[in-house]
RNA sequence: GGCCCCAUCAUCUAAUGGUUAGGAUUCAAGGUUUUCAUCCUUGCCAUAGGGGUUCGAAUCCCCUUGGGGUCACCA
């Protein structure tokens, strides 16, 4: 069975990139009917908190991404790094170090004046002789000192190592006893039993790590397929400064996790010249052997033409619950439908959405001057007043097409074209010369208000001139 | 700088030795729409450069160039 884990470190919220390896992760797992399992990073407790666990779990909430079994906490297994440590020790292949940082950074420091790598010296390696008095040891393990490592990535293919070039006998423990990440997560790789490691390429140098550890503890190596990054605009790693990479930002900019998903799962994958994957359909197809080699840059124009194409094959019930918490209160209005349908192929995101509505529902309080001057030259206001005057007069208003009935009689009766009409109600309306259908409009507002909107904008005129 | 990875339209990608190098997004034009948006049609735009191998190279090999990642008692 294929077991696959998203292994996030709390420091903060969960990053845009690391949502995608966790993505790719929980379907492969999925595809093969295998387990996605989770395991949160805490061992740094200097820089780790609760909030952040649970905002990576809210975010995964979010996205729908379900994990298998209980979360993992490192935080709780030092007991079970402790048990492999001292086995390491015992076995003779790891040892104390008792060099002091002044002592290793002189070192480093004497190594790169001389053009050499840094690297520590192993001058402890073989010691058997008494201990520096002061000096809490790291442990080291022992790792080759010549030859090479061979990483066989799913995704990169085999990628050979020269030992010298990037090894050196490296802390598995530091002088607290702590253990290190290279160290911690070979261990809870191989101990929950995850055979299939996606990643981001950023942990290639760490693999070579990793595999001298599962070598010494005699662990099975688990497959690695090392996922390369997401680019900014720029061409370099996204960061925090490339606005948008916490996940549940765009939760609040109103966009719809499966568009994400959609847009993350097709950056660096592909299927023929299919666009758009549902999460059936790429919990079937995904497959990390197929992932691109080369970085993708991040564009959000693709993410918001596929959340455009989400929003317009919603059903008007689940997108007025969504906008709820973008304060529109949809989902007992008696024209939700009309106006829904009138919104959602309009609209980028549920808060263009948001915005769209109000603009509806809400009385203009001012007007588009370029929009004033268009729409009100000539006859535009008797116009109106023939309108008002015909709508007034007109018996069970209610559908659009009652409202269009309207206006078309109005233009027959003066004998103008649609746009008479059309331009100055629209500014009447909305406030400017952009927007819904006019009949839709006056459908949902009643006959009431759109009255009073048109006796505001004939007064306005009226004020500016 | 050492090591490692990468290289097809602006962007996401297809083409696993033989295609007029395909699709999508963006952009532009036209159509539909009283307007805007949607939608439909059309168009613009790419194999980084140089050498090989081969009847034939985007595809295989080498070099160059360019970009990225990584080099902790962080994860």
């Amino acid at each position: 069975m294929i077991i696959t884990r998203f292994a996030p470190s709390p420091t903060g919220y969960l990053h845009i990139g690391g949502l995608r390896t966790a993505l790719l992760s929980y379907l492969w797992a999925r595809r093969n009917g295998g387990k996605f399992v989770l395991r949160i990073e805490d061992t740094d407790q200097s820089r780790n908190n609760e909030e952040a666990a649970q905002a990576i779990l809210n975010a995964f909430e979010w996205m729908g991404l379900e994990y298998d079994g209980e979360i993992t906490y490192q935080s709780q297994r030092g007991d079970i790094y402790k048990q492999y440590l001292q086995q390491l020790l015992d076995e003779g292949k790891a040892y104390y170090c008792y060099m002091s940082r002044e002592e290793l950074d002189a070192l480093r420091e004497k190594q790169t004046a001389n053009k050499e790598r840094p690297r520590y010296d192993g001058r402890y390696r073989d010691f058997d002789g008494t201990p520096p008095e002061g000096i809490e040891p790291v442990i080291r393990i022992k790792a080759p000192q010549e030859g090479t490592i061979t990483v066989n990535d799913g995704i990169k293919g085999d990628i050979t190592f020269n030992v010298d070039d990037i090894l050196d006998d490296f802390i598995i423990a530091r002088s607290d006893g702590a253990p290190t990440y290279n160290f911690v997560v070979t261990i809870d790789d191989a101990l929950m039993g995850i055979n299939e490691v996606i990643r981001g390429d950023d942990h290639l140098s760490n693999t070579p790590k990793q595999m001298v550890v599962y070598k010494a503890l005699g662990l099975d190596l688990p497959k690695f397929y090392h996922v390369p990054m997401i680019h900014n605009q720029q061409g370099k790693k996204l960061s925090k400064r490339d606005g948008a990479t916490d996940v549940m930002a765009y939760k609040e900019m109103g966009y719809l996790p499966e568009a994400l998903l959609n847009f993350l799962v097709r950056l660096g994958w592909s299927h023929g010249d299919q666009e758009i994957f549902s999460m059936e359909e790429m919990k079937s197809l995904f497959d990390p052997a197929d992932i691109n080699k080369s970085a993708s840059i991040y564009n959000v124009e693709k993410l918001d033409w596929l959340n455009a194409h989400y929003i317009k094959n919603l059903d008007n019930a689940t997108l007025a619950t969504l906008l709820e918490s973008h304060d529109i209160y949809l989902l007992s209005h008696d024209k939700r439908e009309i106006i829904l349908d009138a919104i959602k192929e309009r609209a980028k995101t549920l808060q263009e959405m948001a915005k769209l509505i109000k603009e509806i529902l809400d009385t203009p309080t001012e007007y588009d001057p370029k929009a004033m001057k268009k729409a009100f030259k000539g006859e535009a206001v008797s116009v109106l007043e023939s309108f008002i005057d015909k709508l007034q007069s007109t018996p069970d208003l209610h559908l659009p097409i009652d409202y269009h009935a309207v206006m078309e009689a109005v233009v027959n009766d003066l004998g103008i074209g649609f746009g008479k009409i059309g331009q100055p109600l629209r500014v009447a309306l909305v406030g400017k010369l952009a927007g819904p259908g006019l009949d839709n409009i006056m459908a949902i507002i009643g006959v009431e208000e759109t009255t009073k909107r048109v006796e505001n904008v004939i007064a306005a005129i009226g004020e500016a001139t």
